[in-house]
DNA sequence: AAGACGAAAGTGGTTGA
DNA sequence: TCAACAACTTTCGTCTT
């Protein structure tokens, strides 16, 4: 080989890697330029930059500065592969309120090496036993953790069963914690505050699920929780608004297996019904199940009104009284008559 | 026969005296 | 503490397609 050869080669090995830091670099800039959605006030512009080095955020449009002393989240140091980043990181795992001590008591690992991996004496064996031994002990010390450990593995276990997502969860341990603060178990199960609390996260965090549901996975009744649910939210002054029927209508409507169009329409057909204030004090329940019924039939994708009542937790009763009142409001009667639905 | 309809009685909880 | 009350459910008979 001869030596110019080797020179262009070794030419285009360093063009390759200025190539790749200069990307990496215009990747990080990236990085600093997030774009965020929001409207701007100024040109209606839904597009708009969050500028770090300036600390501004800006209508990419019309170049309106919404704000001018915007925080940046993240780290003020760089890192550029996983040593460094776990090096330089000051924090490990958030805490976490789904475990009695919030995820923040030490482990002592049950294997018989040191941090090197070489073997521990005999002597520092029996020690490190002891000490094994003790930190279970503390772990889980008195009732009061115990119950905790057991009401909050209990939480999971209804979240897990009902696929909530993880904040809900935390929501919901929140909220029994705050209820042991006060001291509110006294005289109730440990399990009907556990699902109380859950409850009141599903409402907190807008993934409604009836009470129905929530009994379907608790051990205890239906009329439990609900008592429970209401005696907390006084007590720790939860005071949620009642959940709007248009939360449930997807879930609902994914049930039945139908469209997206339903979807949209079951939406329509609640957000008129509550302009006209037809739908007040009225359950959100009936009026999510009325709502898809009657969307169901415009749209032609037509469910029994037991079907929906079956997925729904109402009865047939229920969803004709709320679709009666909405059609005579609405002068809908012609387009929901069921031997028409082929047409519409 | 299945689904929709409606009347009547019952249920669990709130409110106001 | 009790009765009145609203919303909803259960039950059941009738009508429609």
């Amino acid at each position: 080989m001869k030596e110019t050869e080797k020179v262009r080669e070794i030419s285009v090995e360093v063009a390759g890697a200025k190539e790749r830091i200069r990307k990496t670099r215009e990747k990080e800039k990236e990085e600093r330029l997030e774009e965020i959605v929001v409207e701007c006030p100024l040109c209606g512009s839904r597009k708009l930059i969050r500028d770090y080095k300036r600390a501004e955020l800006v209508c990419e449009d019309c170049g309106f500065v919404l704000d001018d002393n915007i925080i940046d989240p993240g780290p003020e140091w760089r890192a550029f592969d996983h040593d460094q980043r776990m090096e330089r990181s000051r924090t490990g795992p958030p805490a976490t309120y789904t475990i009695h001590d919030k995820g923040l008591s030490t482990m002592i690992d049950w294997v018989d090496k040191d941090s090197y991996g070489k073997a521990i004496s005999s002597q520092d064996k029996a020690q490190l036993y002891r000490l094994r031994k003790w930190q279970r002990r503390i772990r889980v010390n008195d009732a009061k953790e115990r119950n905790l450990a057991f009401a909050l593995s209990e939480l999971d276990r209804m979240a897990s069963a009902l696929s909530l997502p993880r904040d809900v969860r935390e929501a919901s341990a929140l909220a029994y914690r705050r209820a042991v603060e006060k001291n509110l178990i006294r005289g109730r199960s440990i399990e009907g505050v556990a699902t109380a609390a859950l409850y009141a996260g599903c409402r907190e965090c807008g993934v409604p699920r009836t009470l129905n549901e929530i009994a379907a996975v608790a051990r205890v009744s239906r009329k439990e929780i609900g008592r429970t649910y209401r005696f907390i939210a006084r007590e720790l002054s939860l005071n949620f608004m009642p959940i709007s029927p248009t939360a449930y209508v997807p879930r609902f409507c994914s049930a039945l297996n139908l469209s997206e169009a339903v979807v949209t329409k079951a939406m329509e057909t609640i957000r008129r019904a509550n302009e006209k204030e037809l739908m007040n004090g009225k359950g959100p329940l009936g009026v999510a199940a009325a709502a898809i019924y009657i969307a169901s039939i415009i749209r032609g994708e037509k469910r029994t009104q037991r079907e929906v009542a079956e997925v729904v937790g109402a009865t047939e009763v229920t969803i004709r009284n709320r679709y009666k009142e909405i059609a005579k409001e609405f002068g809908l009667e012609e387009r929901v008559d069921p031997s028409r639905s082929h047409f519409s």
